[in-house]
RNA sequence: GGCGACAUACCCAAGUGGUAAGGGAGAGGUCUGCAAAACCUUCAUUCAGCGGUUCGAAUCCGCUUGUCGCCUCCA
């Protein structure tokens, strides 16, 4: 397979840059997972979905991709501050159940939901909990560099001790701190020293703590990234990615404390998918966890969208903007997904190998869209008149589909038209009055027809009157 | 208050110097007993507004307006 430039937008050089690997035809990829202390909202599940994108856009550039997305299932902190509630013990709390429980239930949520997407497995889950040693290493090797100090909570990084700390997120410092006062665990010596590692509180048993050569505790939120990379994919990473969120606080700190700790980079290419905002007729703003009421791909579901409808719409907008989630939106996402399924169900049966120029044109035309910073809302106008050109054969077109899908990962290889119902399948009252109306219709007795076609929308059923007799469609 | 992003048709959206992709909705047509589906056709002389640079601007620069985000946590 010939490798084709990919270009990626990098977050560390704020601009579009070819991607190369560090070892020929592999890429080490670490991207952030979810804290499973309630289910994920259908933002959080862009960004996988932008992520899932990568990873099938570099294997269809030829590379093997070793992929790691942690699961954290240590409570860390409500605020960054390093002060307020355990979020799993919040969710514990909720729900009556102990922490462990409340992660092994999100965490099996998060993978239905992963599946559902059609995304693409990873290479490893690692889990936070399962790296407790390597995570107490880790920041033991920070210590003996002379990174960390000791204050009554913890042991927390020392950032003025990283010269490049705040560079990579652009982060004007002093301003912050002319900004709206933060409140900050007491004995900080910058604002924007991390806690690497938390000690219980005397007086209290936490649901989750270790021991540590520093007493008992757990470890701070960002260290669990650092040292599960590291461990699966080792000390420099090519592609470390996340929303965009993570840019200022979380990966700057993955910055920092990895790179102390290695003295190499942690990762060539950082990249970031955009927010999914509510649109405004969904009452607007940006799509939080922390707010009580969320959608969630089930959510979805529900309303009888396919998770793949929702795969779809993401593939609307490109990747790093903005986009705005709203019913009607996902309506027409649907529609759109619908209408190409019905044009792909034909061709799939028939395909043949990609052999004329014309196909390769639109092959390249393809691929052009996605190396350019994984441009499918592109990509997906390139499909929609490729299959227009009355010029390109049939089993071509077939092929190019399942040729695309790989990428897109919608399915088109296995989709038939939706939820036709053949004669056999329905149930002898459904099926003798579908015959009855074909013969109240052979004798012209359209009054009778119309009745039992209203009698099948009752049922859930749209009747569609074809030159090979009537078909059955569910409505949804 | 400080910082930043964005503004393309009815809606979503691509397009980063060479004359506006694609999808959805709408409209018209073919087909049909009528529908539905399918297919065909159509749908921005113009890219928030105003100035500037240029042979040439949706694309670059400046200002204005508007929307959103960040400066707790979050994908």
């Amino acid at each position: 397979m010939n490798f084709k430039p990919l270009s990626l937008y990098n977050t560390a050089s704020k601009s579009k840059q070819e991607f190369q690997s560090l070892t020929p035809g592999i890429v080490k990829m670490y991207c952030c997972g979810p804290t499973v202390y309630n289910y994920a909202h259908i933002g959080n599940l862009r960004t996988y979905i932008f992520e899932d994108f990568l990873r099938r856009a570099l294997e269809y550039a030829g590379y093997t991709v070793q992929h790691a997305v942690n699961i954290t299932d240590v409570g860390h902190l409500t605020s960054d501050a390093d002060t307020g509630e355990d979020k799993l013990e919040k969710g514990a709390k909720r729900e009556g159940k102990s922490v462990w429980d409340i992660a092994a239930l999100y965490t099996e949520e998060f993978m239905r939901d992963w599946e559902r997407l059609n995304l693409l497995d990873p290479t490893v889950w690692p889990k936070a909990t399962d790296h407790i040693k390597e995570q107490i290493t880790l920041v033991q090797t920070l210590e003996g560099k002379g990174f960390t100090y000791k204050i009554d909570d913890g042991i927390y990084f020392d950032t003025s001790k990283f010269p490049r700390y705040g560079e990579f997120a652009g982060l004007d410092i002093e301003n912050q701190e002319a900004g709206i006062r933060v409140a900050m665990a007491e004995g900080k010596k910058n604002p924007t020293d991390f806690a690497l590692w938390k000690f219980s509180p005397k007086d209290v048993k936490r649901a989750m703590e270790w021991d540590s050569p520093w007493g008992v505790g757990f470890p701070g939120w960002h260290i669990e990234c650092s040292a599960m990379a590291m461990k699966h994919l080792g000390e420099t990473l090519d592609i470390h990615c996340g929303g965009a969120d993570h840019v200022r606080v979380h990966h700057t700190n993955e910055i920092a404390q990895s790179e102390c700790a290695t003295g190499k980079p942690f990762a060539t290419f950082w990249l970031h998918g955009g927010w999914l905002l509510e649109s405004k007729e969904e009452g607007g703003g940006k799509m939080s966890k922390s707010k009580d009421e969320f959608v969630r791909l089930q959510t979805l579901i529900n309303k009888h969208y396919d998770p793949l409808d929702y795969r779809y719409f993401c593939m609307t907008s490109h990747y790093r903007n903005y986009l705005s989630f709203g019913w009607s939106n996902l309506k027409s996402a649907k529609e759109g997904l619908t209408s190409l399924r019905k044009k792909t169900a034909p061709l799939i049966n028939q395909v043949t190998s990609i052999e004329s120029d014309l196909a390769h044109e639109w092959r390249d035309q393809f691929t052009s869209a996605i190396c350019d910073d994984l441009n499918l809302p592109q990509a997906l106008g390139i499909v929609n008149k490729m299959l227009k050109d009355i010029n390109l054969m049939e089993g071509e077109k077939g092929a190019l589909l399942l040729d695309f899908d790989q990428v897109l990962g919608l399915d088109l290889g296995k989709s038939d038209a939706p939820a036709k119902e053949s004669f056999d399948t329905l149930d002898r009252e459904l099926s003798s009055l579908l015959q009855e109306r074909n013969e109240a219709r052979k004798s012209k007795n359209f009054a009778r027809a119309d009745e039992i076609r209203d009698l099948f929308k009752e049922k859930g059923y749209v009747i569609k009157d074809g030159p090979e007799g009537a078909v059955l469609e569910k409505i949804q």
